[in-house]
DNA sequence: AAGCTAGGCGTACGATGTACACCTGTCAAG
DNA sequence: CTTGACAGGTGTACATCGTACGCCTAGCTT
C-alpha cells in the first residue's frame, strides 16, 4: 500500500498541507511530538521532502503560528469594549486548542495573519475607541500580557497533557510526611479548590473585566480632561 | 592543565554547584545553550558525571527554576498593595535576569522556594489584605498572569538575544515593496515607537497599577457590603 | 522529441539525552 | 593497618533529532 502510494499517482504536497499536518501533529502530541520525521510519516513522505516546502523547522513554526493567528477574531462594528472582550476570549480559546502555540505567538518572523491582527487591534483602539496613541499602546500591552499569561497558566495547570497536571498536584499533596503543613495558606488553596474545582473560564472573565473596567475608566477621564489645559494623567493612580 | 586537574585534587561536585553553573550557562547563552555536555565542560567534568547529582535534565530544570523563585521577594510588614507591587516588580526583574525561566516557572515539580513563595503570597492576600478566599485566588491569578505575560513579551520583543529582536523589527519594516502600507495603524506603532523608544519599565508599571487599583477598589467594595446581607458582587462589572 | 525543473528519495553527519559498565579515591569497621 | 563498601567521576554506545548534499523521475514547455 505504501509502495503503491509511493509509486502511483499520489497527491502532491504543498506548503498549506504541510502546515496543517504540523498543527494537527502538535495539537495531538504536544510540541515535542512535532518532529520532521513524524510529520513526514504522517504525510506519507520521506523527511527531506518537507524541505521543498519549508526552509527549516523555524519557518515551519512561523507558518503554524500564523495559522493560529488566523483563528483569532477581532470583531468590527461593535463598541470597542465588546470587541476587545471577544478578541481576548477568542485568543484564549485558540491557545487552548493549540497549547504548543502558547509563548510562541510573538516569536519568529510575523506572518500575514499576525500583521493583520495587530493592525486591526490598533485600529480598534485608536479609531473606534479613541485612545490617544501612548494609551492605546499601554492598553494593548496590558491586554496581551494578561491573555498570554493566562493562557500560559491554564496550559501548565490544566492543559497540555492531563497526566502532567495530575502528577504535579500529586507531587504537591504527597509531600513527604508533613507535606503542606508548613504552608497553611497553600494548603487552603489545595483543599478548597479540590472541593469546588477550578473554573478557568470564570477566572479569565474576572481579570479581563477588571482590566477593561480600568481601561474604560481611564479613557473617560482622558476625554474629560482633553478639553481643559491640564496635562492628562495617563497613569492609573501613580503609586 | 586539564589532566592535572582531572588527576589531582579537584573540588568535588555537588548539586548546588551543578544548579548554579546551569543557571549561569542559560543566562549567558539562552535556553538552547544549556546542554548536558556544555554544562559538564564548564564544570571540568564528563557529561555523565552530572547524573550523579541530578536525575535527568527535567530535574535539573526544576532546580534551576527554584533558584529563580528564591530571588523573588515577597515583602512582609507593609500594606498589601505595596507588598504586591514590590513582589511583581521583583518577579519581573528576576525573569529579566533569567529569560530562559519565562514560561517555565510553574512547570515541572515545584521546589521548596516555589512553595514558600506561593504560601507567602496567599498569606499576604488573605491575612494582611483580608481578601475573601475566592477573591484572593482571583487576585493571585490575575497578577500572576499579568507578570508572566509581561515577562514573556519583554523577552520576545527586547530580550533573550538582542540580535533576534533587531532581526524581527527589520523583518517587519523591510516587508517587500509596499510593506507596512497595508497596515497603517501598525505603521504608526513602528514609526512612533522608533522615535520615542519603548520603556518596558513604565509599560509594566502602568498595567500593574491599573490592576492593583481594580483589586483595591473591589476589596473596599467587598468589605463595605460584608456587613449588609446583600450577596456581594465578586465580579468587576459583569459584562 | 527534447530537455528543464519541481519535487520526492537516500544517505550521511554532527548534536543531543542518557543507559550501562567500569574504575578509583576516601573513610569506617575489624 | 588492612579491607571493603560506596560515593562519585569516566568511557563507550545508542536512539533520535535537524538537515546538507546529491540523485532520480514525472510532467510541462518549447
Amino acid at each position: 500500500m505504501q509502495d503503491t502510494a509511493a509509486a502511483g499517482g499520489r497527491e502532491r504536497l504543498n506548503r498549506a498541507k504541510v502546515l496543517r499536518a504540523a498543527v494537527e501533529l502538535a495539537d495531538e502530541g504536544g510540541f515535542e511530538a512535532l518532529t520532521m520525521r513524524r510529520l513526514a510519516d504522517r504525510l506519507g513522505v520521506v523527511p527531506m521532502a518537507l524541505y521543498k516546502h519549508v526552509a527549516d523547522k523555524r519557518e515551519l513554526l512561523d507558518g503554524m503560528v500564523d495559522l493560529v493567528f488566523a483563528e483569532v477574531e477581532v470583531p468590527v462594528d461593535v463598541d470597542w469594549r465588546t470587541a476587545m472582550h471577544r478578541r481576548a476570549a477568542s485568543m484564549r480559546l485558540a491557545l487552548l486548542r493549540h497549547p504548543w502555540a502558547v509563548g510562541r505567538m510573538e516569536t519568529g518572523t510575523p506572518g500575514p495573519a499576525n500583521l493583520h491582527h495587530h493592525n486591526a487591534m490598533m485600529r480598534c483602539l485608536r479609531r473606534d475607541a479613541g485612545f490617544p496613541f501612548r494609551m492605546a499602546v499601554h492598553a494593548y500591552n496590558l491586554m496581551d500580557a494578561y491573555v498570554y499569561g493566562f493562557a500560559l497558566q491554564e496550559k501548565t495547570l490544566a492543559g497540555d497533557i492531563p497526566a502532567e497536571a495530575a502528577r504535579r498536584q500529586k507531587a504537591v499533596v504527597d509531600r513527604k510526611p508533613s507535606g503542606l503543613e508548613d504552608y497553611p495558606y497553600l494548603a487552603e488553596v489545595v483543599t478548597e479548590l479540590a472541593k469546588t474545582g477550578f473554573a478557568f473560564a470564570d477566572e479569565f472573565e474576572f481579570g479581563l473585566d477588571l482590566i477593561l473596567d480600568g481601561l474604560s475608566r481611564m479613557l473617560q477621564q482622558a476625554s474629560r480632561t482633553a478639553g481643559s489645559g491640564s496635562n492628562s494623567p495617563l497613569r492609573p493612580s501613580a503609586r
